[in-house]
DNA sequence: TTAGTATATGAGTAATTGTTCACATTTATT
DNA sequence: AATAAATGTGAACAATTACTCATATACTAA
């Protein structure tokens, strides 16, 4: 039960063959999660579903955890390189404009990675990942403040950490319920257009 | 793996000292969840913690799920109650006034009962228990749309249903993102205060 | 007291878990 | 071609899992 919940991988691949064996585990791992849950991976079915041995995996990985951990990591990356680009790319002439910019990546980036998110809100209580997910609301309402300097004469005063830390919680919780809703989906425009007005309406002065 | 997680107990105690048998159970359960999560879990560890046999765990639940069903279940329960009794106590004159009502109680419910969070977020993602957890967020729309229905000429037009919705996700997200984070408590003063901000500004006209 | 019912017990079971290791095969290097 | 390094294999293991069942104890009512 003493799992080290390591990102790091065992042993690093050097041939091609080895590189496709590490991206065949983590592909067949997001498939199971997405098919029954994350409570419901276990190494050997990973192997099994990967085609793989059970012993090729522990070559790369040091217990199951890595693995999870390993997939989280990369998610959680992507998305705030997505965030990133899309904010250097933007033409946002306002505080409501540059919100719609961060809302569209995270929008974009939660309904393309469906499965990563029963893995990201399962995590969310567990001691060893806390720590990854707080890395990364900090990370994203860093990468918020960012984008909404330009307009700060636009935002009413006050802790605008703690702002910043409510939008990113909001925006996370609805764009993932929805995933879940059968009355809502994420990808409906009338969704994402609620969601700028909560935010904008709660950030402007 | 075939769990029918139902909230029923499979023989009905009749007895005190089965009644206290039951309690044992779920207060052993919520013990363990708080100290290594939902996955954590045994039906063996639980009745260990409760200090009673196995066979007498099995006397009155059917299975496991069904010890984290009725968890959920009755914590749900509890906080419906909650709030609908302190709507009707209420002596609110705005429409402010009212969504503190509400915020209020969400806010206690959540606080004093911390360790059942954990299992209100792991349950999110599990598939038979999804449809408890939609219910829940249904019946506090519910609760909240009768809150605020006194003073809504003072309420924006818009699609209510779904602006409630967003109301209550990014309130229990927030409530309990801040148990677990470092930099701000429930407890204080100024996140309730941000919260309401929140709302009230999503939703005033 | 006695008989019936409710409650408690825990060794036992079959299945699954995470992980190891001795060995086989494939590739790179000389 | 020979050797070394990288990669792949899967039977095997101890631990843990959810759950059963035969039996024992405690209560209730006659």
């Amino acid at each position: 039960m003493k799992s080290k919940k390591s990102v790091s991988i065992r042993k690093k691949p050097s041939q091609d063959r080895s590189k496709d064996t590490v991206n065949i585990i983590l592909k067949a791992t997001t498939h199971i999660i997405d098919q029954v849950g994350v409570s419901g991976i276990s190494t050997n079915k990973i192997a099994e579903k990967a085609g793989i041995s059970i012993g090729s995996l522990y070559q790369y990985f040091p217990n199951k955890e890595s693995i999870l951990a390993k997939l989280m990591h990369d998610y959680l990356n992507k998305q705030h390189q997505l965030v990133s680009q899309a904010l250097l790319k933007s033409d946002a002439k306002s505080l409501k404009e540059a919100i719609e910019v961060v809302l569209n990546v995270i929008i974009k980036s939660k309904s393309h990675q469906i499965q990563l998110n029963k893995l990201f809100i399962e995590n969310f209580t567990r001691i060893g990942d806390i720590k990854l997910l707080q890395d990364n609301h900090k990370k994203l309402i860093e990468i918020f403040k960012l984008a909404i300097t330009p307009y700060k004469n636009e935002v009413r005063s006050g802790d605008l950490e703690l702002m910043l830390f409510n939008c990113i919680q909001s925006i996370l919780m609805i764009s993932v319920s929805t995933l879940f809703s059968k009355e809502y989906s994420i990808k409906d425009q009338k969704v994402k257009e609620e969601m700028l007005e909560l935010v904008y309406r709660y950030l402007k002065a």
